[in-house]
RNA sequence: GCGCCUGUAGCUCAGUAGGAUAGAGCAACUGCCUUCUAAGCAGUGGGUCAGGGGUUCGAAUCCCUUCAGGCGCGCCA
C-alpha cells in the first residue's frame, strides 16, 4: 500500500476499509469481501468521504447496518490505520489520515480527513503538478475512439461540432485516466453519396460554362458545390465541357470530396480538434479488406445465401433481423464496408472500441455489436456514444436547418460568431444523449453570464493575484513558490479556514471525477466539476484576502491559489478550452 | 405497429453505477466595489422528480404500465 503517490483520496480510504474487512472476514464467516462503494456526501456536515458498505452487508450478515458499521469502525480504529509516514527525511513525523470516523443515518460510515492529510496532498499537487492528476485506471490499454466521420459531401454542421467536442474531450479524459487512445475519423468516400456530390459539381460546372445541364434530383445544392465547380474551371478550363459524366465522373467525384475533406479537416483544426488517423472506406475496398472480412465471417459460419443475396446472421447476437452484405446485383452494401472497418479496428489490436454517432444512427448499434461479437470482442468492450441533435436557436426562434435546400448552419459559422471556447463548453455542459438547445444570441450576448467565463474568470483572477504579488515583491514568480522547503510547509499549515479546507477537498475529488467520466464516457462531468471548483474559489476570494500583511499566511494562500490554478488549467484542457490569464 | 432516447424549479439542465434534507445557472427580488479583476460574492422565493403500480432497510435512479416529445425501423448512404 503506497500512500501519497497519487492525488487521490479514494484509494487510501478504500484500502483502509478493505483491511478492516479482511480482519472481520473470519468472525463474520465470509468467503470474500464485497465491492467497496465510496461516495462523497452531498453535505459537508456529513463528512468528506463515506461508505455504504455496512448497509450492503445487512442481508448477508443478518445484523442491523448500524451494528455492522460499528464493528467495521472498531476494526479500523483499533488496528488498521497506519500512521502516514513522515513526508520525507527531516519531516515532522507521521499523522493520521482521519480527523474522525462516524456512523450516521441508517448505517453510513463517514470519514473526515485530517488537516495534516489535506496539507500533505496540497504539497503533492504543487510539487508534482499535472502529473499527479493522471491515474492508471486504463493500465495503458489501447482504446480507439471514432468520431465525427461526417460524409465528405458538405461542410460540417453544428451537430458534427457537438460530436467533435464530446469525442475530443472524451479522448483527453481517457488519456488522463491511463488509456492509450487513438482518435480516428472514418471517411465515407466510396459510396453513392460522394458520387452524387461529383454529379452535382459536374452539373454546376456545365452550367457555369453556359451549358443548360440538368441538376441531379437529390443533388447537393449548397453554394459550396458551385465553389468547387469554379475551382475546377480555374484549374482545368473547359477540358470536360463536352464530356459525359461517365467519362469524367471519377475526376469530379474525387476532386470534390477531397476538397470537402480538406475543408472539414480545417474546420476541425480551427475548432481545436486534430485526429490521429483518417481511415478511408475506399481504401478498405482497394486493399480487399471488405472481401476478406466477409470471408472471415463466412468461415465462422455467419454468412448465408438467400434470395440471391448474401446475409450476415446478426440475429445470433441479438439483432432484430439478419442483414444483407452482398446485394442481388452483386454489389456490397454499406454495411459490408462497416464490417470490414470494424474488423480492421480489431486487427489493429484495440482493447476497447468506442464509436460516437449521431443519435439518428442508433438503429445501427445491434448490427455493429453483432459484428464485433462475431469476431470475438466481448460486448462490454464496444461502446457507442449517441450524440443527440442540436436545436439551433436565435433569440428563442429556431434557425432553419434544411440540408436539401442547402441552407444549413455550419459549424464554422457558429464558431466564427460565438467562439470556439464557448461553443465547446456549451456542448459539454449537457449529457451527450440529451437534446441540446443552442441559442446563438444567448451564447454570445449574455457572455458575462456564460458558465465558461465563470470558470475562466477564476483562472484569470488567480493570475491577477500573482501579478499583484510579484509587483509587491512578495513572490518572485508564480511557480517558484517552493513547496519542497520546510518554510513553505509551515506556511501551508496555516490553511485552516473552512473555505480553504473545502477547496483542498474539492481538488482531491478530481481523480475520482476523471475516472468516473472515463468509465461512463461522460465528459460533461468535468464541466460540472470545474464550475463547482470555480464557485468555491470565487466565494473564498470574496471572503478572504490572499495578499495581506501576514507574510506566512500570504505565502500559504498563494500556494492554495496556485493549486487551484493547476487544477482549472488541467480541467479546461480536458475540455479543449483555453485558460486565459487576463479577461 | 416495433425499437431506442428523453420527461427533475417559470426557462436551460445536473443529480456522481440504489443512499442521508433533490442541486446549479438563467429569470425575479434584497444587499456588497477608495483594499488582490463586480465576467464576482452574500441572501430570499421557487419542486406531486410526467402519472400509476411494483422490487427493498432505502428509488429521480431498477422493473411493469399509461401519457407526452424526439429519433430510428430499406438488398439507401
Amino acid at each position: 500500500m503506497v500512500y501519497l503517490n497519487l492525488l487521490f483520496m479514494k484509494q487510501e480510504v478504500v484500502d483502509i476499509i478493505q483491511k478492516a474487512l479482511e480482519n472481520l472476514k473470519v468472525p463474520w464467516g465470509l468467503d470474500s469481501i464485497p465491492e467497496i462503494d465510496i461516495e462523497i456526501p452531498r453535505n459537508e456536515a456529513m463528512g468528506d468521504i463515506a461508505t455504504t458498505i455496512a448497509m450492503g452487508l445487512t442481508k448477508i450478515l443478518k445484523k442491523s447496518p448500524r451494528k455492522i458499521a460499528e464493528e467495521i469502525v472498531d476494526a479500523i480504529k483499533t488496528n488498521i490505520i497506519p500512521p502516514i509516514p513522515p513526508l520525507e527525511k527531516g519531516g515532522e513525523g507521521g499523522f493520521d489520515i482521519f480527523e474522525s470516523i462516524e456512523i450516521a443515518g441508517p448505517g453510513f460510515i463517514n470519514f473526515r480527513l485530517s488537516k495534516a492529510f489535506l496539507h500533505a496532498k496540497l504539497e503533492q499537487l504543487l510539487t508534482e503538478g499535472h502529473s499527479s492528476l493522471r491515474t492508471d485506471l486504463g493500465e495503458g490499454r489501447k482504446v480507439q475512439v471514432e468520431f465525427v466521420s461526417a460524409n465528405p459531401t458538405g461542410p460540417l454542421h453544428v451537430g458534427h461540432g457537438r460530436g467533435a467536442a464530446v469525442g475530443n474531450a472524451l479522448c483527453n479524459i481517457l488519456k488522463a485516466a491511463g488509456f492509450n487512445v487513438q482518435k480516428e475519423f472514418y471517411i465515407n468516400d466510396a459510396g453513392l453519396q460522394v458520387k452524387l456530390l461529383g454529379e452535382s459539381v459536374f452539373a454546376r460546372y456545365l452550367q457555369l460554362l453556359g451549358n443548360d445541364a440538368p441538376f441531379p434530383e437529390d443533388g447537393y445544392r449548397g453554394d459550396y458545390v458551385e465553389l468547387i465547380a469554379e475551382e475546377i474551371i480555374k484549374r482545368t478550363g473547359e477540358e470536360y465541357l463536352n464530356k459525359s459524366f461517365e467519362e469524367c465522373g471519377e475526376f469530379f467525384t474525387n476532386y470534390a470530396y477531397k476538397m470537402m475533406l480538406a475543408d472539414i479537416a480545417k474546420d476541425l483544426k480551427d475548432f481545436g480538434i486534430v485526429f490521429d488517423r483518417w481511415q478511408s472506406e475506399k481504401e478498405l475496398y482497394e486493399k480487399d479488406k471488405v472481401q476478406s472480412s466477409l470471408t472471415a465471417l463466412q468461415q465462422k459460419g455467419f454468412i448465408y445465401e438467400k434470395d440471391g443475396a448474401k446475409w450476415f446472421s446478426s440475429t445470433n447476437f441479438g439483432d432484430d433481423k439478419d442483414r444483407v452484405v452482398v446485394k442481388q446485383d452483386g454489389e456490397y452494401t454499406y454495411f459490408a464496408s462497416d464490417i470490414a472497418y470494424h474488423k480492421d479496428k480489431l486487427d489493429r489490436g484495440f482493447d476497447t472500441i468506442i464509436d460516437i454517432w449521431g443519435a439518428d444512427h442508433h438503429g445501427y448499434i445491434p448490427r455493429i455489436k453483432s459484428v464485433l461479437e462475431a469476431f470475438g470482442l466481448p460486448k462490454e468492450k464496444f461502446r457507442v456514444i449517441l450524440i443527440q441533435m442540436v436545436a439551433l436557436l436565435r433569440r428563442g426562434e429556431p434557425v432553419q436547418m434544411s440540408k436539401r435546400a442547402g441552407e444549413f448552419v455550419t459549424l464554422r459559422e457558429v464558431v466564427d460568431e460565438v467562439g470556439a471556447d464557448i461553443t465547446k463548453f456549451i456542448f459539454l455542459t449537457r449529457r451527450a444523449d440529451s437534446q441540446l438547445e443552442f441559442d446563438i444570441e444567448i451564447a454570445k450576448e449574455q457572455s458575462a453570464e456564460n458558465p465558461v467565463f465563470y470558470v475562466q474568470y477564476a483562472f484569470a483572477r488567480i493570475s491577477s493575484i500573482f501579478r499583484q504579488a510579484i509587483e509587491k515583491g512578495i513572490s518572485g514568480q508564480q511557480s517558484a513558490v517552493s513547496s519542497h522547503d520546510v518554510g513553505a510547509r509551515r506556511c501551508r499549515a496555516l490553511l485552516k479556514e473552512d473555505e480553504e479546507l473545502s477547496i483542498i477537498k474539492k481538488l482531491l475529488q478530481y481523480s475520482m471525477v476523471v475516472e468516473g467520466a472515463a468509465l461512463s464516457c461522460e465528459p460533461h462531468r468535468i464541466t460540472y466539476y470545474l464550475q463547482e471548483l470555480a464557485g468555491i474559489f470565487h466565494s473564498y476570494y470574496n471572503k478572504h484576502r490572499v495578499i495581506s500583511d501576514d507574510e506566512q499566511l500570504t505565502n500559504a494562500r498563494l500556494q492554495l491559489c496556485e493549486a487551484v490554478q493547476i487544477m482549472l488549467k488541467e480541467g479546461l484542457s480536458m475540455l479543449g478550452v483555453s485558460a486565459p490569464e487576463r479577461m
